[in-house]
DNA sequence: TATTAATATTCATTAATAGCGATTTATATA
DNA sequence: TATATAAATCGCTATTAATGAATATTAATA
């Protein structure tokens, strides 16, 4: 029940959807998901952490980003289903589109050093 | 993307997935939820309300009683999708089953009326 | 080793949610 | 019409969640 629930709450906020959204298309590292979805980089990073404890997504090192990608779901069956289902979910919604299109232009050399 | 969120933010809460899990055995009305539940009145309707704001669940009323039942999910493809899954979800929790036991018991002539 | 850059954590504030007692509403019936 | 009963709503408190500024951590590099 507790697994569920995690993937169930991890879910219900718009920006968390958002990032999942995503990271369908490309891998992104945290500077890049805050800067596109315009909130700060603490929350954007709680978000993270909120949705790789819930198995909805990983994270790997390279050098001083932190990539972020969909889970395979291996872990957590609930995670794994959801993703699933997201991947035809959505896909009209304007604010998605809209934030795929910036997501795709978003490029970390140039956002993040400022 | 609210519809969505809706269904994700109703099935964040324990109460409310007791409720559903206990609907795909059968029809209960607001006092037999809330009895077997342990949960107040009040808040129990409340839950109640959440579901079906979601779609998640529909309600008839019988005289002074209220039923409710799971939806057919016509109406919001989110819900239909969770509730197709919960089938098979949760059925192997402790207090899940503890919970279907209790609610087969439950009966709203002799629990209702006190 | 000192510095810079990306991310994580801490902290305080505000907003949303769950809970229940008291009350109201709606329906049945004496 | 008066009464009883099931459920919904109101008012309030306590807990949880989201947010960002400030700070700490980690890793690359001068």
């Amino acid at each position: 029940m507790k697994e569920f629930l995690k993937v169930m709450k991890a879910a219900s906020d718009p920006g968390r959807i958002k990032i999942l959204k995503m990271l369908e298309h490309r891998v992104m590292c945290v500077c890049e998901i805050h800067t596109v979805l315009g909130l700060s980089q603490p929350t954007t990073s709680k978000h993270l952490k909120i949705l790789e404890d819930a198995g909805l997504v990983k994270s790997y090192k390279d050098g001083l980003w932190v990539n972020f990608t969909l889970s395979d779901g291996r872990q957590n069956p609930y995670a794994s289903n959801l993703l699933g289902n997201m991947k035809h979910w959505l896909n009209e919604d304007p604010d998605i589109i809209d934030l795929i299109v910036k997501s795709a232009e978003a490029d970390r050399e140039t956002i993040c050093g400022k």
